[in-house]
This record gives C-alpha cells, structure tokens and sequence, in this order.
RNA sequence: GCUCCGUUCGUCUAUCGGUUAGGACGCCAGGUUUUCAACCUGGAAAGACGAGUUCGAUUCUCGUACGGAGUACCA
C-alpha cells in the first residue's frame, strides 16, 4: 500500500477563506490520519491576479489553524518550464495540437452558436490541420480531446459521474505566450509532487473530466478523488464578502480558539456518527470520505461558539494564557502587563468553562485585569449605597486577619451575613461591586482568591470610603 | 442554453428497505444559584413535490421544483 499524499492548493488571489480552511483542514486530517504527507502548494499562474500579501496571508491562516504541512511550500508558477515540457510531450505525441484561431475568432464562433442554441464549446479548425499549413503566428497548444465515448469519475464522494467526452471541449494548454494555464498545471504538479487523494470544492468536479484527459494522455496513475460540497453562508446564498467569507484571521481576531474551529469545521460536511466534540486526535482517527456529507452546508456561528467554549473549558491554562495573548495581538488590542497575564491566569480555572469566545472571557475576567481605583459601573453603584458602604466597613476589618482560603472566607461571609440578619445574595452584590466596579461578575470567593487579600481589602476599602470625602 | 451535482427539525447531521426518524447547536419552559453565565431536567421542531419498484420506502428508479457548480488563452 503506498503512503497517501494529499495537498492543499490554494491560488493566493485574496485571503485563506472559510471554505478553503476546510478543505485544507480535510486534507490535512486525511494525511495526518494515516501517516502520510500533506503538502503545501501555492496556485500562482495567474501573475495579475496573484500577490505576496494573499500568499502570506494564506500561510499565516494556516499557521493559525494548526494546518502543518511537510516539505517546503510549493509556487506552481515555479514549475513553468515544466508544465511546457509536458505540453510538448504531449504535442509530439500527437494527443495535442497547436491553434492559431485568435480569440476573436474563437469569440465570433461562440456568439454564433448561443444564437444558435447549439454547443458553445470551440472546435478548433486546426484540430486536424496538417503542419505544413501552420502560419507564422502566436498559437495555444490544445488538448485533444476523446469526442466519444464518456469519462467517468470515480469520486469518493459523489460517486461514479459520468460524462460524455462529446461535451468536453479541447481545453487549452499552453497560452500563446508560452505559459501553461491552471488545467494542466494541476495534473503535472499533483503527478510529480506524488499526491495519491485530491480533496477539494465540488466546484472542480466537473473540471476532473476534463483534467483525467491529460492523465489519459500521459499514461498517468490517477488519484483518487473526493469533492466536498461548498459552503454557503448562514442565509443559505454562496458564500461572499459580504456575508461570512471571512479570512480565517478574522475569525481569529473575533475570538474563537483554533481547535474549536478545527472541530467545527470538520463537523461541517463530515460527520461521524453523532460525535460533535471532538479533539484533533480523534479527528485524525476518524476522518475519512465515507463520512463527508453531498450537500452544502451553512456556516452557523452560534454553534462555532459552543463548540469553542467546550474546547476553551478543557485547554490547560498556560496554553489558553498563550492563546488569548495571540488573539489580542490579532485583534490589535495592547498586550497584556505581567500583572495582568498573571491574575488571567490565576482566574482562568473559573472563567474558562463559561466562555466560549476569548473577549467574552476577557470581558468576565475585567475585575483581574483593571489595577489602581475601581471604576464602577451605574448598574453596580446602587450596590454601593450609604447601607452598603456601612456594611463594608464593619466587613473588611474582620478579613484583615483570616487565612486567606476558600474554606475560610465562605465561613467568615456566611457567618457576618447571618449575624447582619441578611441573606448571603444581599452581601454579595456590594461585595461585587467593590471588587469589580461590575454587578455581574464571577463569584466573590473566586475574585477574592484570584485579587489575593491585599488587593481585595484594598479595594473593598476604597468602596466603602467611597463618597465619604 | 447545455453538462454535472445536491435537497431529513431554523442550522449541522445520523439512518446504509422495516426506527415512536436519533444526536448536537439554537429556541421555549422548569430547576439549581451569589449577580451574569455555566450546569441539570423537560418541550416544540424534519424526510421539497409527484409518480414508480416493493409486502413495506427518508432510504432504490424516474420526473418536477428549487439551489449550486462547470461550460475562459481564471484558478
């Protein structure tokens, strides 16, 4: 049994987008899953359209999502002379031909046969020309295609799909400066680099009759094939700019932790029975094409969300610590002081199993992160009324002294609540308060063993003078 | 236009001819609680439509509708 190669081949024309991360994400699985490679190449034959900024962009997506590839990244407009070489081979054995129609010409005749109703796709008179009739002048080089029988491709995902190579057109190879165009380009490149699975859109599938031509042509093994379905944004449209396209870094920058997106995207269009949480050991263990689905599937944040709250509560601290400060550094907010790094961390045990994105996780972790005077919030300050000062007063002085512990503060509060003739909720709204400036916050014992005693009786100090000068 | 692909709760999906059509997210109700969450329990919610094959179709076949892709000297 040969090793599985598999690739992901983006063309860098903008930034890595969603669909794309699943599909690198699925080939990825794929090779991972069964010890093979997976390998890294960047579709740039297109000079217009292709720039640094979307190639580095598409790198720093991957590197995000933990997408690591073997080898070194591989330019396909790198491997031009290559491409030529092919074509040329395939010109010298007659299964290719050079065609001098210009394109108006070639534009001429489709016009024609849309009027006509009749079959848009160009045949080249100089299918069959002979050589000595070739002018002097610039030509493609074309594939000549099978104009009976049928092609079928077996696909992993779709099934065997037929068709008939009368609607395959002779799809040009070569340009007539010389340089190979994408067809082609794939089929040398996926022979050569040795990839065994192409996984990838569905919006390929039809372009694997024409590219299985080629492979014909050369004689070449063919890969197998898998094509996943699309997918489409929450409204159900294609996927665009305007509507949840967004680059990976985006979503990186909007807060989600990369093995939630993992899970997530791997759970969108494969499944695995009714297996939701996973982790990327699993993943690998588990993925096949047997389990990706046929239809397009929508992009739902809000499950996106649980699924990163799930992951959130079950990374190490250290490694959720490193992984919000890449998130604000993303999302070019200012990094956090060593002070501020240490209270997250010490609060992380109580903050992670309820947030699913890093700035709500933030946002509950304000009362660790804000040094110097408490700011309080209008919908805290009524907790903060004469009574309530006075009850933070007679409080504080009696924690001065306690072992600052869990155990030992619930005693001491419950025990002071009880002696005040008040319910425990009455305390901690003041005590909230003070501490955090917030009403909503984590529990008074967890800010309390995460502020350490000085901090905390400084501030329900400050909370209980407050207003007094 | 032509070719190809798809269609199960709002969403992601399970089911490989026989199920009260299962799970998850979300939603609704209740519970717990120290606020907000989290958590626990319960609930509503689906086979696009029409034929055919079959003792029996969500499942197989065909048609229709709707959606998507391809049809470039783009990738």
């Amino acid at each position: 049994m040969t090793a599985v190669v598999t690739r992901f081949a983006p063309s860098p024309t903008g930034y890595l987008h969603i669909g794309g991360a699943r599909t690198a994400l699925f080939n990825w699985l794929y090779a991972r899953g069964r010890g093979g490679k997976f390998l890294l190449r960047i579709e740039d034959t297109d000079r217009a359209r292709s720039t640094p900024e979307a190639s580095a962009a598409i790198l720093k997506g991957m590197d995000w999502l933990g997408l690591d590839f073997d080898g070194e990244v591989i330019s396909q407009f790198d491997r031009a002379d290559r491409h030529a070489e092919v074509a040329n081979e395939l010109l010298s054995k007659g299964a290719a031909y050079k065609c001098f129609s210009t394109q108006d010409e070639i534009e001429t005749f489709r016009e024609a046969a849309r009027a006509a109703g009749t079959s848009t796709h160009f045949q080249s008179p100089w299918r069959g020309a002979d050589p000595s009739s070739y002018p002097d002048a610039p030509y493609v080089v074309r594939l000549k295609s099978a104009t009976t029988g049928e092609t079928v491709i077996h696909d992993e995902v779709q099934g065997d799909v037929r068709i008939k190579n009368e609607n395959l057109d002779d799809m040009v190879l070569l340009r007539s400066d010389g340089t190979p165009v994408y067809m082609l380009a794939v089929v040398v490149d996926d022979h050569d680099m040795g990839v065994t699975h192409v996984i990838r859109g569905d919006d390929h599938l039809n372009n694997a009759a024409r590219q299985i031509g080629i492979y014909s042509a050369m004689g070449w093994d063919l890969p197998v094939y898998a094509h996943i379905p699309l997918i489409h944004g929450p409204d159900g449209k294609k996927l665009s700019k305007r509507h949840g396209a967004l680059g990976v870094e985006e979503y990186q920058a909007m807060g989600y932790c990369s093995a939630g997106m993992r899970n997530y995207l791997a759970r969108l269009g494969w499944s695995h029975g009714d297996d939701e949480f996973f982790s990327d050991a699993q993943a690998k263990e588990w993925f096949g094409t047997d389990g990706i689905g046929k239809s397009p599937a929508r992009f739902d944040f809000k499950k996106l969300e649980n699924i990163c709250g799930q992951h959130n509560a079950v990374t190490d601290d250290a490694a959720l610590l490193h992984e919000i400060q890449l998130y604000r550094q993303s999302a070019g907010l200012p990094a956090l002081n060593d002070v501020q790094s240490q209270r997250l961390k010490a609060a992380l045990y109580c903050l992670k199993e309820r947030a699913k994105t890093f700035p709500e996780l933030l946002d509950k972790a304000h009362f660790a992160l804000i040094e110097g005077p408490v700011d309080v919030e209008d919908k805290a300050a009524k907790h903060l009324d004469t009574v309530s000062r006075g009850i933070l007063r007679t409080l504080t002085p009696q924690l001065q002294n306690v072992s600052w512990t869990r155990d030992e503060l619930e005693a001491v509060l419950n025990r002071f609540a009880e002696e005040n003739g008040m319910k425990f909720g009455k305390l901690a709204g003041p005590l909230r308060a003070a501490l955090a400036g917030r009403a909503a916050t984590p529990s008074v014992f967890d800010m309390m063993l995460v502020l350490g005693r000085d901090v905390s009786l400084d501030r329900l100090n400050q909370a209980a003078s407050k207003g007094d000068s």
